[in-house]
DNA sequence: GCAATTTACGGGCACGTGCCCGTAAAGGTA
DNA sequence: TACCTTTACGGGCACGTGCCCGTAAATTGC
């Protein structure tokens, strides 16, 4: 029951070299101060041994503590959405605080661009080892990767992604894919006969997110030929009070819509507009595990709720971080989160 | 950028109480040759600092390594849903080999009970810190449990429970619920005139998972007062020459047989026959991410797979021993899977 | 040629905990 | 009192790596 086949260390390394631990140390770390042949002689034994650094005695001799900064949209009385990243996040660090990592937060105003740049500046001007953020804003962000590209700084996309920036990794959903699964649950017990509504509602106007999901929302009915006709709508405030005003006005014109499909979380608040308005016939589907939804979910005016696992998105992002920065471990490009569907039976189970 | 706020360490307490390292380590690791005087002293002081012992020097310093069986079906070339827990059980014992934790796996014939005591047998011959396995035999599980509680080795059940044996924890779906899952989805666009057929398909007779999934399904009936006609079929051998005779069977004499529900992995043994005989309208529904059922996702011939995360089974079970013997964090006892849902649109992203 | 500088390397302590071994003090027995 | 056992504790090495500091050897400058 003793350790025995703890493989090699730095001393046995030094041994068959010839020199001591710290000439080793310096080759592992490419520091300099080690000639040229000696240098080759320990990377050859390194690599014949297959040499694994043990990473609980080299973080607990490291004085460093690394540093991870995370910026994300706070969570605001409007929106949830983000607590759940969060709780993920702060998970991941609770496991990894031991190996001497430190997670520091910041958030941003959804709103505001300049509460994001000026975030970014913060974090910036502090020395991280790495940054997690959602990339809210895509012209800020590219700002931003510009001078983390620059100042070698990693940083790692979740929720949505900027394609060709240099993250380090994307975790977060096939927004396409995401819509194609919506469009599908939708028409599966659709009549033929009957309209569809698409619904976007959020105050930001450049949101390519929900361009996204459309596209493939939209383009499974092109694939299946669907008959349906597709109609939309974009409501740009968020309060009940307006949304139910133009959901009014175009249940008027549009007297045969038997579905309908939200873009984003704010499914709630359709929802309660199709109860109020006595329109639970309308099939609804939507996007988050957030509390109201939930809650149309279990009154059976919601049919499904699109997730991507937000928490476990948290996790990954500042695990992946870990890997890359204390065990050296390559880290995917691109993650994509699972596509799940909640329904009213199986949400008690759902993990975020 | 160094760390500062390392907490309070073994020295620390043993400064305060005026004693040598060795004697809080005495105490902590309630050994013998303290006087309880001292030793009230200590761990007053420990409370008071709210000590937390460092995990990467613990399992540094200790010589020992905890060894945790498994215990699981074999992968034949009958069903490969065993594979998947496995990988999830590598994948764990990949992370913390480093820190000490060593797993040893044992694999027994589903068709054999006398293989799954033998392999207890050979179990419980080494000692080990903890087992993971599934509770594949009921009288045999319940020997092996009663044999662990009286040796105080903590185990815990995957994939299927049997309640107040006293396992350190469950980790597997609940099955009543997951066909209760099953019954609304096979339902949502179910013909009001069709009948339904439950198949099972499995050589074991005490099958009490089956039963549990299906009590689910019919409850998802009785609580929607849903008119459809459920049939259901058991067939006791699992080649497709015989489930074939069987289904030809039971279509002959229900003509109008609108959907089926397949409790366990074999749906696609049954999406053959369906292809084979052109009754592709059927609605299929079954169980489990495994290739072959993909298969008939892909060419629409089964509607939906419900699946229960196999391998973060294997991996949990693994986490959750690490977590109950290396850093004595509380396992919750019951650890309900999600039921997720997939289709051909969201297989492909579908983490198992 | 010699001093000054640079290069290449070794010694050895530290991280926080586990645990072996040694020993003074206390208690027991004749 | 002399001797033995038990109790209660301290000293100190080890785990494998990081890294500071010291120094002999090699190189450079004049």
């Amino acid at each position: 029951m003793e350790k025995e086949n703890t493989s090699f260390g730095v001393k046995e390394i030094a041994r068959r070299a010839n020199v001591s631990t710290a000439t080793v140390d310096r080759v592992l770390h490419n520091r300099t101060g080690v000639s040229e042949k000696t240098k080759q002689r320990i990377n050859d034994i390194i690599k014949e041994l297959d040499y694994q650094p043990n990473i609980l005695a080299s973080r607990l001799a490291s004085r460093k503590i690394i540093t991870i900064a995370i910026l994300l949209p706070n969570v605001s009385e409007e929106t949830d959405f983000w607590e759940a990243p969060l709780l993920g996040i702060r998970r991941a660090e609770a496991e990894i605080r031991q190996y001497g990592v430190q997670v520091i937060s910041y958030f941003f105003d959804l709103n505001s661009k300049e509460s994001f740049t000026e975030n970014v500046r913060l974090i910036l001007q502090g020395d991280v080892h790495g940054i997690l953020l959602s990339p809210s804003f895509i012209e800020e962000t590219k700002q931003f990767a510009a001078e983390c590209n620059e100042r070698k700084i990693p940083f790692i996309f979740i929720d949505s992604d900027i394609p060709d920036l240099h993250s380090l990794s994307y975790i977060g959903p096939h927004l396409f894919k995401s819509g194609y699964v919506g469009a599908k649950l939708l028409t599966y017990r659709l009549q033929s006969n009957t309209k569809v509504l698409i619904i976007n509602i959020s105050k930001e106007v450049d949101n390519f997110n929900y361009l996204r999901i459309e596209e493939g929302f939209r383009s499974y009915f092109s694939d299946k030929n669907q008959p349906n006709e597709i109609v939309r709508i974009d409501i740009r405030e968020t309060d009940y009070q307006s949304v139910a005003r133009h959901l009014t006005y175009v249940f008027h014109l549009n007297k045969d819509i038997g579905a309908a499909f939200v873009t984003n979380s704010r499914v709630h608040t359709v929802a309660s507009f199709l109860k109020n308005s006595h329109r639970t016939h309308v099939s609804l589907i939507g996007y988050d595990f957030v509390k109201e939804n939930v809650g149309y979910l279990e009154s059976d005016v919601i049919d499904f709720l699109i997730c991507h696992r937000p928490e476990e998105q948290g996790y990954r992002g500042v695990m992946a971080f870990y890997q890359t920065l204390v065990t050296n471990a390559p880290v995917t490009r691109l993650s994509y989160m699972p596509i799940d569907i909640v329904t009213k039976e199986n949400y008690e189970f759902y993990q975020n």
